[in-house]
DNA sequence: AGACCGCACAA
DNA sequence: TTGTGCG
DNA sequence: GTCT
């Protein structure tokens, strides 16, 4: 009898129906991150049923372990086989609150297996025939709400029921623990009943493994610790030793990218060292071979001329600077770096981890190891390194649709709007170019009218759908108007039907409120680009002018200094000491971090918001900050995250 | 067919 | 109440 | 727009 667990971070599942499961392989197989999935004979094989597990929308992050305890053939066991399942919960903030579910028909019996990021419920399924057909409804509040109670309770669940009290939405991932024999052999097989995530017993590191004799040492910055995990087991079941030092006796250092390393590496240690310095994905690209494939081009040079590298000691001390630029949250500039920084991220991550044979062209194999490394060398000593943008392979269709997106937002059709807003997010994240709408069927956000739009963008480069808006008064008009701070959609429409058409023509208009007013006379001014520098001196400023004066509690306004035209928009909220770390969090943002983090705050019997951490008030939903009921005291946002066992991260980490 | 955030604030 | 903007 |  086994338990399955979900490994941390997992927060989507992916089950393979018997019928359904070559397109969904090769659905898979487009993602590079499925790669790992080859490299085990029994999924690649005869899969009947499997549970891919993916991290959020980043499919790269499905990896060996994941599928190798998910993974389960349930043509050898049946369903019959199936005595308990465990469901993970973890809250799914990319969305915007619609309700998701999983399905089961059975009763059960569940009870909390552990919380943190992912809380984990296990369930007892009664009686032998449990019926996989996932049909009824599950409910994702129901689990959730569950969570704090800890004794078990018996519950047959039919009703859909609305995921309410946050606007995130739950996902549900479940794992099997079933009484099959024919498990892959793995020792450490006796019972393990589960109220803890059970530790999985890693098999013993086998001498002979493909990585015995290596003594290696992990460069973690820049790795999902969850990857780190994964790849630490392989390397010691494989056979390597692994040096938490990076001492004499490594033989083998591993980084994500040259970035990381000369950020996280003595130099002078460095250059002494005699051993190998390779990119995690020759790990991968190993694992996925069964043996140990070449080094030369996962191998880093090690330039003791690169002196234009950042201090390594900053990144201890870093955080206070970045914290104190942005204390105030001012706007486009900072936002648009980050994300741009994000998605260099996403692209290092891709390309490290794609590891797969069939999907990429053999020249992008031979080539990418190369391209990566040179690409990054090339970008060490530029600050900010905002030199390659995303994984541009299918811009013409995002750039499309984000134009798209905009509009629809203009007109008021959020709904619409956010649907081409999840298009785009999965079609950036696709490591090939697409050419055929056939290749984009039955990812999610993708349905008969994004397929058909794909289509036409492949085959014609532009979408008559786009040029039509693009074209018509009224569309433009509308979308210009609500460029105007303060002018939304509905503003905008009134304007139109008005008569106007220009930004001139509203000047004259009476019935704009007093924002709206400012809105438009600083039209250009607010369009304009703040520079960081200035960023900089507007705090600075603030601060003193802070220190004596009564202060606002929020302002959304605009920014000048004595004697100059140019105007910003600038917020300030300002928060007492005590609940400052929530205020921070908040406006830092983002919105889906927002979202994860409340939904966790909730999932643990508290209400986040950005005035506080609060026990909740059972009843009537409480109003913020109200009912008498004091924050929790924290002085920092590191403290908000510990105490929601969210992983830390740094701000530029926040774009989720 | 009907769902698709929730809140505070200003007009 | 509605619209708007915020994450 | 997509999803159930």
């Amino acid at each position: 009898m086994r338990v399955l667990e979900m490994p941390d971070g997992c927060s989507f599942v992916l089950v393979l129906e018997p019928g359904k499961s070559f397109t969904l392989l090769n659905t898979l197989k487009r993602f590079n991150a499925v790669l790992d999935c080859w490299s085990y004979p029994e999924i690649k094989c005869s899969i009947v049923w499997a549970v891919a597990i993916f991290k959020s929308v980043v499919w790269a992050e499905v990896t060996a372990r994941t599928l190798r305890h998910l993974s389960f053939p349930m043509s050898d066991a049946g369903p019959d086989g199936l005595k308990k399942l465990s469901v993970c919960l973890e809250e799914d903030s990319t969305d915007r609150g619609a309700l998701r579910s999983i399905s089961f028909d059975f009763c059960f019996n569940w009870h909390v297996v552990s919380s943190g990021p992912s809380s984990c419920i296990m369930l007892e399924v009664y009686g032998s025939k449990v019926d996989l057909s996932w049909n009824t409804r599950y409910v994702a509040k129901t689990l959730t709400r569950g969570i704090n109670r800890t004794p078990p309770c018996l519950q047959r669940v039919t009703q859909r029921r609305r995921l309410t009290g946050s606007h995130s939405q739950v996902k549900i991932s479940v794992s099997f623990e079933s009484a099959v024999q024919s498990w892959p052999k793995q020792p450490g097989d006796e019972k393990k009943m589960a109220p803890k995530r059970t530790k999985k017993t890693a098999p013993p590191p086998d001498p002979q493994g493909i990585f015995s004799g290596m003594t290696v040492f992990l460069i973690e910055s820049g790795v999902q610790s969850l990857r780190l995990k994964i790849w630490k087991e392989k390397l010691v079941q494989m056979g390597a030793k692994i040096e938490t030092q990076f001492s004499e006796k490594v033989t083998h250092v591993f980084v994500i990218s040259s970035d990381a390393l000369s950020n996280r590496v003595d130099e002078d240690q460095l250059a002494r060292f005699k051993g190998h310095v390779l990119l995690y994905r020759w790990l991968e690209d190993s694992l996925a071979a069964g043996e140990k494939v070449s080094e030369d081009f996962y191998t880093l040079k090690v330039d003791p001329a690169g002196s234009d590298i950042p201090d390594p000691k900053r990144n201890s001390s870093g955080y206070d600077e970045q914290s104190q630029c942005k204390r105030i949250k001012l706007s486009p500039i900072e936002i648009k770096q980050t994300n741009e920084e994000r998605k260099g991220d996403i692209e290092t991550s891709f390309a490290s981890s794609a590891s797969d044979t069939e999907p990429r062209s053999p020249s992008s194999i031979t080539s990418s190891p190369e391209n990566l490394s040179s690409s990054q060398d090339k970008d060490i000593g530029v600050p900010t390194s905002l030199q390659h943008s995303p994984p541009d392979i299918n811009k013409d269709i995002t750039e499309i649709f984000g134009k798209l997106v905009n509009i629809y937002r203009a007109l008021g059709d959020d709904r619409r709007s956010f649907s081409y807003y999840k298009a785009i997010a999965v079609v950036e994240k696709l490591p090939f170019k697409i050419e055929s709408a056939d290749q984009v069927k039955g990812l999610p956000g993708i349905g008969k009218s994004m397929q058909d739009h794909i289509q036409e963008i492949v085959t014609t480069g532009k979408l008559s759908k786009l040029e039509h808006f693009e074209t018509d008064e009224k569309v433009r008009t509308i979308s210009l108007f609500g460029e105007v701070w303060g002018i939304g959609p509905a503003t905008a429409l009134k304007l139109y039907e008005k008569g106007h058409r220009t930004l001139d023509d509203l000047k004259n208009e009476d019935s704009l409120t007093n924002s709206q007013v400012i809105g438009l006379k600083y039209f250009d001014d607010i369009k304009t680009r703040i520079p960081r520098h200035e960023a900089q001196e507007m705090e600075s400023l603030l601060q003193k002018v802070a220190e004596d004066g009564c202060c606002v509690d929020t302002y959304f306004g605009l920014w000048t200094y004595p004697g100059r035209e140019l105007r910003h928009r600038v917020d300030f909220k300002v928060y007492p000491r005590d609940i400052y770390a929530f205020g921070l969090v908040a406006w830092t943002g983002n919105d889906v971090l927002n979202r994860r983090l409340r939904l966790l705050a909730e999932s643990k019997g508290y209400r986040l918001d950005d005035t506080g951490l609060f026990p909740a008030t059972h009843g009537s939903g409480g109003k913020r900050g109200s009912r008498g009921t004091a924050s929790l005291k924290m002085e920092t946002e590191k403290e908000v995250f510990d105490f929601l066992g969210f992983p830390w991260l740094e701000p530029h980490e926040r774009n989720l």
